[in-house]
DNA sequence: CATCCACAAAAAATGCATATTCCCGATTGA
DNA sequence: TCAATCGGGAATATGCATTTTTTGTGGATG
């Protein structure tokens, strides 16, 4: 019954994580079990393992004996993950400039020049969220840090920029910031391909924090967190 | 049928993943879903689960459609992990020295006091891994960056703690070393309390390192990895 | 008369037995 | 000797049974 090389869990893993980093399925949404099914045209015991999966990375709570929630979103977990990836992607980027090499140089020459060339929105007059554009910008950002002689490192950072996609998709449909991303990708590029660690990694850290600040602005997606 | 808070898919999963850590798992053996069934007591969903979460936190991997094997080590691994750890962990204890409390200083003196006085070795004239002892030390590690302001911080580190003691233990069951870890880390309690977050930091990654290059040094742990 | 507790019924999560699909190795034929 | 096929075994998926939680109702109490 399975076309190949795909498992029923695999795909139901990947449609649910997609929603939840749509934000079609909302923060604090309860996930029964059966809807979920319904939804990923699986049955239990696939959609239980893909929601244990989620649980493990954080995109889901599980809560003993009364099933998955969708997490939560606040403005003081986004705080978190935002001084997080500054700590910690700086010291990844310093380290994989530290361990450049040609491929890496050609790698991040290459996902830029990609990146800024694909639009950001499908629409030219409204905000239409481009799809290849968040696979773009991840792909420019993962190609950074890729030489970080550190599996753990890499894994820890694509998790948190995960996160980052759905706080930055969560303010995305209420606006969109106005700034020239490429300029700050280039800034960032050119330091790094350059060798100059530390502007590199300045350039990273204004560059999330930022958006941070962007995201935290979109107040009507987190109602009622109000501290600072 | 069950017990009270308890559910067989978690039981099954502490169950593997003590196993597992104990090295009575040891890597790259195969798991089989009916031999794990037995172990633990439970049928094939519970279990499925158990290993789905194991392979997210990377202590086993899971092969689509050909099931699931216990990580392997390697001395390559262990020292991104070891460098992870000194890179990431010096940072969280930065954090949580900035952050400090009083009920924070409080945990971390209880928690070295209780560590200092718990037996490394139930055996007095053997080396027996006391149990007691591991759970002492992580608890008095956490303490030290549990004001960390990052929750993604302080479950990285402790994700990074539990790899790290696989690799203990492995390194363990052949020898084991001959240092004053106490004296290890009282100096890196005292440079927390007194606020030298610089002397904190150089204390804990010196201690990791130190480590390290003992398990490292257990040569039949790793055959056939000869690469520095 | 409102509130709270107990109990019952429904819904949902968990777990099991079994069926199906897929991978791998062996055997056979070219 | 190599390739294709067949069979055994293991992983994956299904439907149902069991257990737990939750919700709704009725009655007693303040």
């Amino acid at each position: 019954m399975q076309d190949a090389s795909t498992t029923l869990s695999s795909a139901a893993y990947a449609r649910l994580r997609r929603d939840i980093l749509d934000g079609a399925l909302p923060p604090g949404r309860k996930l029964r079990i059966e809807e979920a099914c319904a939804r990923t045209g699986a049955t239990s015991t696939p959609v239980r393992e893909a929601l244990n999966q989620l649980a493990m990375e954080g995109f889901v709570e599980r809560r003993e004996q009364r099933g998955f929630i969708v997490a939560e979103v606040s403005a003081q977990e986004l705080r978190e993950l935002t001084d997080t990836r500054c700590w910690v992607e700086t010291i990844a980027l310093r380290q994989a400039i530290a361990h450049r090499s040609q491929a890496w140089e050609d790698a991040v020459v290459l996902t830029f020049h990609r990146l800024a060339r694909t639009p950001r929105s499908t629409a030219a007059d409204s905000f239409q969220e481009n799809p290849d554009w968040e696979a773009a910008h991840g792909a420019f950002h993962a190609a950074l840090i890729a030489t970080c002689p550190s599996r753990f490192m890499i894994d820890f950072c694509r998790r948190l920029s995960d996160h980052a996609v759905r706080y930055r998709r969560l303010a995305m449909s209420q606006a969109y910031p106005r700034r020239d991303i490429t300029a700050e990708h280039r800034v960032l590029m050119e330091a790094a391909l350059d060798g100059r660690a530390e502007d590199a990694a300045a350039a990273l850290a204004h560059h999330y924090r930022l958006t941070a600040s962007f995201v935290q602005g979109q107040d009507p997606v987190f109602p009622g967190d109000t501290q600072t």
